[in-house]
DNA sequence: TCAAAAGTGTTCAGCTTACACCCATGA
DNA sequence: TCATGGGTGTAAGCTGAACACTTTTGA
């Protein structure tokens, strides 16, 4: 969506007519949230917007997303997926662009923390539950990564992604209430379906809390992620 | 991918990077195929490739989809979805193209006949089971369009874009069978999963076979055709 | 009356759901 | 000893897989 690039003289050239822009989850505090940047000149001037920028001529597309994930949380590896599309002529009112869209789950924990905090009044993330005025087709772009993440937690295990290195099975829990906005998933029956799944090894520790104190653990690297599908239809 | 339009001298000009390409796919004589069109000068000269074409300055993208998908088979509304965009530097060797890429359903019998027979030599329908040598990367997203299509038909009624008005539920089953590869579904549970889901409605007549004549079936217009999919993980 | 294909019913194993219960800790 | 949250077991009901069975037609 072409949110503007500060560029180095040397900068490659890029692109036309085509755009890459990333939604970038993260679980914060019981809370899901995307990282936005606030556009400082027109159109939707002071209106926030996805991370995006142009594709060099020689870079493949999702290297693109990457580079624009790096400057945004400080992070290079982590889980990406391209999300669709969006090429309406009239989204951008400058120029006719196509945007490639990904979307992206990183651990907050993994996100330098100059990139975390608010202190920058040009980046921030905001709970998906609370947006504010988005610019182009943003909120569409956001509305649609959500489904497709809600989706996809369901039938492979990108939600750990989102979890930091050690956490609780209490954590986990509520991660998937947050994201699917549904706190009706039964405790006992999420444990007992991530024990037979047998993605998790225990780490060393326990976290204090409230009452009695719950064993830490960890995704197992070797773990199948993906779980193969039943037939629903017929 | 600019497969070449012989284009009338008023055709408006196209984006410079983007192109859009369509997977057709039909079901014929218990046979999923998919629409190539052969090439007619290098790069890929008499290789097979998908149908596709330039996007217009104010054209949307499924639009030209559209555009595409009457031209080859002369029909105007069918099943349309957008598959991936596959953009990688070096795809065409002419120059960075960026293909948007998306995949059809139709039925055989709403194909016009000069569409469908093989009288010519540019345009011809292919068993995805037996592809002849594809330009650029054709092979790869054809067998990315076949993913999708099986994951569809299993948690949608996807697969009735692709029967005729009426059909009996043997030929329902096969064509099932066809897409998933897989002849070991069960007659009797498949039979009672499309009863139980209430989105078939009894046609007129029956159709003549070698033993007991078969109930004629219609999709039902009011059928919710989404299956709301439960949960698998965790 | 036999072959061929349409069409149905029944059983069993495994999974999902709901919910009750016990355990460990700090105050 | 009580509140808080961690952690488990079990019974009821539903779903899916397997397979045997009946029905209707033409030859």
């Amino acid at each position: 969506m072409m949110n503007q690039q500060t560029s180095p003289p040397d900068t490659p050239i890029t692109l036309e007519n085509v755009s890459v822009d990333v939604v970038i989850f993260t679980l914060r505090s019981r809370d899901l949230q995307v990282c936005l940047v606030r556009r400082d000149c027109a159109p939707f001037k002071d209106d926030w917007a996805l991370p995006g920028g142009g594709v060099r001529v020689d870079e493949p597309l999702e290297r693109a997303a990457l580079r624009i994930l790096h400057a945004k949380t400080g992070v290079r590896d982590l889980y990406l997926q391209q999300l669709f599309t969006f090429g309406d002529p009239g989204r951008d009112p400058r120029r006719r662009v196509i945007s490639v869209t990904y979307f992206a789950l990183i651990s907050s924990e993994r996100i330098a923390t100059n990139h975390l905090d608010g202190d920058s009044e040009t980046v921030g993330w905001h709970s998906v539950y609370a947006l504010p005025r988005l610019a182009f087709d943003h909120a569409e772009i956001i509305q649609y990564a959500l489904v497709r993440l809600r989706n996809k937690i369901q039938y492979s295990a990108a939600a750990f992604e989102l979890m930091p290195e050690e956490f609780t099975l209490r954590e986990l829990h509520d991660a998937y209430m947050v994201i699917l906005n549904d706190y009706t998933l039964d405790k006992a029956n999420f444990r007992k379906k991530i024990r037979e799944a047998n993605i998790l090894e225990p780490a060393s520790g326990y976290r204090e809390t409230g009452g009695r104190p719950a064993r830490l653990y960890r995704f197992r690297r070797d773990a199948q992620p993906e779980i193969k599908a039943r037939r629903f239809f017929p």
